[in-house]
DNA sequence: AGAACCACCTGGCAGC
DNA sequence: TGCTGCCAGGTGGTTC
């Protein structure tokens, strides 16, 4: 599930429980995700205090004294509370145990998701230091999005492109596209200033409310039992083809994009390809 | 340089 | 019931 807002979720339900605290053990079951999990992990950070729990685009990362764990949950991981005695299940393949008895238990049943350890400043690792702006940034706006969008690829693209913009995932690209009344194939250099500035405050609004909604299911976190507690949010467009707008009444349709599904209104986004 | 495609992996579901 | 094939929220790496 994760896109950004449920990112930021999980680590708002976490900050509270983690931070300030002690890692007493690292417990990895399966060796290699996305990456292989740093070998020596385990060795490295016991005894080190997780100073803060933070976000860099779908990334969390524990800020520790001598550097950071950064965590991605890739496509269907989660990160949950629980304590050390909770047994493990299918897919559970990491545990971070802390001195208080919580334990943080990372299960990822398609292992798209990672560990990785960084030395000193997390934005400095490879993966983090060429990422693009994060859309919740005060600096993110109409002006910055058109000139980011002066390129060939479809605005949906743009919109995915993590060196440009970071933490729009497939689902939210299709509803802020939807929202600002913008064709998903749309050129990005077609964009007028007019549409940059409507599809800005989409994202924005979009990201936040997603964030507020999830913020509603923290308890799951605490009770580290059930489902991983993602908000189940009601899409405009996504997954909806073949259903009416809720706008205009309009069949939504379907198309594939750079092997993605993307799901658009052919009214309320009439707007493609104007200038071919 | 930029764009298109592939790869990684498991689970769920539709169709037969 | 059980098999097959397809689809899924991400994203780095390869190829053109």
């Amino acid at each position: 599930m994760p896109e950004l807002p449920e990112v930021e979720t999980t680590r708002r339900g976490l900050a509270p429980h983690v931070e300030q605290h002690t890692i007493l053990d690292v417990i990895v079951r399966t060796p290699s995700l996305r990456w292989p999990i740093p070998p020596q992990i385990a060795d490295i950070t016991r005894g080190q205090r997780i100073i803060a729990l933070e976000r860099r685009a779908k990334y969390l990362i524990f800020r520790l004294d001598s550097g950071n764990i950064l965590i991605h949950l890739g496509m269907s991981g989660s990160l949950r509370l629980t304590d050390a005695q909770t047994p493990f299940q299918k897919h559970d393949h990491i545990d971070i145990v802390l001195t208080n008895g919580n334990c943080l238990r990372l299960r990822d049943p398609r292992r798209f998701g990672a560990l990785l350890w960084q030395e000193g400043e997390a934005e400095s690792h490879p993966l983090l230091n060429r990422l693009g702006i994060e859309p919740l940034a005060e600096q993110f706006d109409g002006e910055i999005l058109y000139r980011l969008s002066r390129c060939h690829a479809a605005i949906k693209t743009v919109l995915m492109d993590s060196h440009r913009v970071v933490g729009i995932g497939n689902i939210y690209a299709n509803e802020a596209l939807f929202h600002a009344g913008i064709h998903p194939e749309l050129p990005a250099q077609n964009l007028t200033r007019h549409q940059t500035d409507a599809l800005s405050d989409a994202i924005r609004h979009i990201l936040l409310r997603a964030i507020d909604a999830g913020g509603s299911s923290l308890r799951d976190f605490l009770d580290g039992h059930g489902n991983p507690g993602y908000f189940q949010q009601q899409y405009t467009v996504y997954g909806r083809s073949g259903q009416p707008c809720l706008r205009c009444g309009h069949t939504i349709e379907h198309l594939r994009q750079q092997q993605r599904s993307s799901y658009f209104c052919p009214y309320c986004q009439k707007n493609q390809r104007q200038t071919k």
